[in-house]
DNA sequence: GCTTGACATGTAATGCATTACATAAACTAC
DNA sequence: GTAGTTTATGTAATGCATTACATGTCAAGC
């Protein structure tokens, strides 16, 4: 392989002169620049990317630790790519699906110098073990609370789902059934917290429907259809975990018969792709400027900038199903 | 950051020796090996990645171009990393969303020896400008014709196809009304070619119904449906370009209170997940296999073994529509 | 005519691990 | 006791680009 000293004697400067021409830096005369030039041409050479890592301790790789799982989760990884790439920043894959192992492989890379940081979508290793390697490079997770030294673009769903239920009292339900999402999360912890204000709020009995966790595909909204049709006394409106679980309850009624909002409201989360298809009504989740934090955050701790993030919102995506 | 030579120094042995330790090759005494273990440990010690690519050559980084757009490829991803995990390689990601420069970037990292090969599973620049990287490293294909240079673990569709309309037949539909995706892709025109071929030899009238081309989403199918309606003479079968298509035409069509396969049947293509959830007759898309084939390909070309690849079938799975 | 700054280019150290080759001790075998 | 083998360790070149520092030319300014 031609390497940077073929092309200097080649073209009969040092290096550094070609080091210069290559990366626009420092003075080189013209006739010099179009010299080096026209070798680097001839010879078909491009710098060894592995070389110039290794003298600067940077390689522009980021890794994101993730599942390509769910909708959301998918296009947080498109959203992010997207802004690294504009960036000049690569991607480097793990999709770990829970395997511990898998996750501590991708943190050793940040040691090992080959990724810049680390964006961690899902965790498989305590937050400890996770935090510990954050003296390597910045890593920054989701679905997390912030944190001094592990920083995170989680936002606080309490607030998203008390809009949530007002918009359901509002349309005069009174019998909620609220469906919660992974039983370890954060985000089922606020929404419990946030239901319990709210039936409090409004002395609304809440133990008389089973408690409904980890629900978070389409199948298991079609079961919980199954459950609806087989119950005497049924809620008025289901405040779904997710879309997904949502457009599978939805179709699975309308399949059976019944009528959205009609014979029962359906409220889902994220407002992902399938929510704009079935007309659900559903709180966006601001997944792409979550995604552009989490770029940023990185980035500003390694340039040290201060590039200003995204202020985010949840806001209520009034369609058909309420 | 410590290196190999501070190890070497201070276990009072040679770099040689440390190397020798860390990658268990070559002759150590017991004695030696454990002090040298003992202060890396201490030192908190990683060999530095970049410059082991440097000296090898190597990355064990595999690049993969793609968009995380359709299901089919979702799971193509999912099912290369995997396997390329497991083998000890990474993968770099770039959603080239059909731009040709993002396309090129990724090419030139083969060049720049950043990656040991590449997957390349939709493509903006021409064939021949992506077979022309293949000097800098194996790349392999989706979505394309076996050739020398340019390996590809494209499978004609042809037979599928063929399978796929003879049960239509068998079923006892004459009215077929077929939908193709990708208008310039190589599955079209196997997939024209296979359905005149099939109406020849049974005396069917093909030109009853306009051409669908370029139909691959949720919403194509939903246009479909709205299409179906509003015809006077209406297919009695629709053979879908993919599983989406038919997901959103079924869906659609049962909210208007057809039966499938009652009115009309459906049949889709690659038995994605939403084709097990809606009950969909369709063509088994060997993916993982493909996509394991596509790694394999490249281990086989980097390691110069010949690993057996998958042999690829198709297979009709029949489900309720039709 | 001398100083100063802009322009141009080169020298050589640096980042870090690998490995072919050399050296040598210890052991085996006849 | 000598030749051959196994074990153990070191030396130094190698892969490749970057960059601080040094050197030198030329023109402008007083």
């Amino acid at each position: 392989m031609t390497n940077i000293q073929d092309i200097a004697r080649l073209a009969g400067v040092s290096t550094a002169t070609v080091s210069r021409v290559i990366n626009k830096r420092g003075y080189v005369s013209a006739l010099t620049k179009q010299k080096v030039l026209e070798i680097i041409k001839k010879l078909d050479y491009v710098p060894n990317a592995n070389a110039i890592s290794l003298k600067k301790g940077k390689t522009r790789q980021i890794g994101i630790i993730t599942t390509l799982f769910s909708p959301i989760i998918i296009q947080f990884v498109r959203t992010f790519s997207l802004i690294a790439e504009k960036n000049r920043f690569n991607i480097t894959l793990f999709i770990t699906n829970g395997d511990p192992a898998k996750e501590i492989l991708a943190l050793e890379m940040l040691r090992g110098k080959q990724l810049d940081g680390i964006a961690c979508l899902i965790r498989s290793n305590t937050w400890e073990v996770i935090e510990s390697y954050t003296r390597y490079g910045p890593i920054v997770t989701w679905q997390r609370l912030q944190n001094e030294h592990l920083p995170s673009v989680f936002m606080d769903q309490f607030h998203a789902y008390q809009v949530g239920l007002e918009h359901l009292y509002a349309k005069g339900y009174r019998k909620i059934l609220s469906v919660y999402p992974m039983s370890q999360g954060l985000n089922t912890k606020e929404r419990i917290r946030a239901y319990s204000e709210f039936a409090q709020r409004y002395h609304l009995i809440t133990d008389i429907f089973p408690h409904f966790e980890d629900k978070m595909l389409v199948q298991d909204g079609e079961e919980l259809a199954t459950w609806w049709l087989s119950q005497k006394y049924r809620p008025d409106a289901i405040f779904c975990a997710n879309d997904e679980v949502a457009a599978g309850l939805m179709t699975s009624l309308k399949r059976l018969g019944f009528s959205i909002p009609g014979d029962v409201g359906i409220l889902g989360f994220d407002n992902t792709e399938v929510a704009h298809l079935l007309d659900l009504t559903t709180i966006n989740y601001p997944i792409d400027q979550q995604a552009e934090n989490a770029f940023f955050i990185l980035q500003n701790k390694l340039n040290n900038t201060s590039h200003l993030l995204n202020t985010l919102t949840y806001k209520l995506v009034e369609r058909k199903s309420t």
